[in-house]
DNA sequence: TAACAAAACTAACGCTTGTTAGTTTAACTT
DNA sequence: AAGTTAAACTAACAAGCGTTAGTTTTGTTA
């Protein structure tokens, strides 16, 4: 078990007030109180608010950004490729549900390069997953919808996993990776 | 065409402005020189914020639990049912796109009895869909997948349909229903 | 045209915000 | 024991917040 610098703490429990109430409704009196310091001590640590936030935003949009990259030059079936991208989103969830929640809430707050950043890391993850999908249509994988409904409705469920995995008692993962993937790809019917 | 109130009109433009920025980024201030006024011009018509805030999403809660209500009483299969559920989703975010922005994201900031009102009516609307999902899997309908497996996967992708919707080109409302239904149920592969 | 109501205005309030400056305490290293 | 550094502190700032009070303008009705 290793040790977290201060900072880290610091990171840790601003993650989980932002994912109660959001980044502009948590103060830095609000976090330092919840660290039994006082505000100024903060700036010991961290620059300002905004660090905190990209700090905790921008370090999980590069294990998505990683974990999609090294699938795409993978040479597997775009349906397994599909599989893929639910288990890398299950894996980050379990391990990063709060910081989920301020960067799909919160990333508009981020400002200049932390914003450019994070707005191109989401574009061509999306445009990875566009991929994906396209192929499998092209090569009869994958049922022939229009390809952004399939995208989007797989994404917005990866997406707010984060939720319900915070809310009903933590469904088993591996149980979760299984029903998961079928209810995505098979259906319920 | 009705003429909207002038409280009609600050809801509207504070709605678009939450959709935008979040609830607590947004002031009066802002609301204000939105629609050319001085903010405490705003108090000629509505009681404060918080007013705001519960107009905007209460009207469109209420209309998610009008819709489920009179869904559940009718005597039609469960996976009719979802199809149905499915379809309300659609026609409310495609007239109140901006207002779901604000009930998904700041439910939150409401104050007492309306945040108690909130609560209860989403509390409702899972445990309603629920069991449309769980009298499905009992008659054989829907496969036996963990219950609410299905019902966040479909849920998450109703909930963060407006998202999608303001992105890119708004889809064709009918063919949207149809590939949604499709893929929601059938699967993709 | 006088009266009334709707809707805007100016000015200010008490409070909270993120942040800075300067100082003190506590804990290691020599 | 002295020196150094990490990490806390107090005090204050300028700016922004939601909101109130009182006043003026605008538009409609009698």
């Amino acid at each position: 078990m290793k040790t977290l610098s201060r900072k880290d703490e610091i990171i840790l429990v601003a993650a989980h007030l932002f994912n109660e109430k959001g980044y502009k409704a948590v103060s830095m009196r609000d976090i330092a109180k919840a660290m039994d310091i006082k505000a100024a001590s903060l700036y010991n640590h961290i620059s300002g608010k905004q660090e905190i936030l990209s700090e905790i935003i921008l370090k999980v949009a590069e294990e998505f950004t990683v974990g999609m990259e090294k699938m795409v030059s993978e040479s597997i079936s775009a349906i397994k490729k599909v599989e893929k991208v639910i288990e890398l989103h299950i894996d980050i969830t379990v391990n990063h549900s709060e910081a989920l929640a301020a960067l799909n809430n919160d990333w508009m707050h981020l400002e200049s390069e932390n914003l450019k950043a994070f707005v191109q890391m989401r574009e061509d993850y999306e445009e990875n997953f566009r991929s994906i999908i396209k192929e499998g249509i092209d090569n009869g994988e994958i049922k022939s919808y229009h390809p952004e409904v399939i995208l989007f409705s797989i994404l917005s469920t990866l997406r707010t996993l984060y939720l319900w995995n915070q809310k009903r008692g933590k469904l088993d993962v591996n149980i979760l990776k299984k029903d998961m993937v079928s209810v995505l790809i098979k259906g319920i019917k």
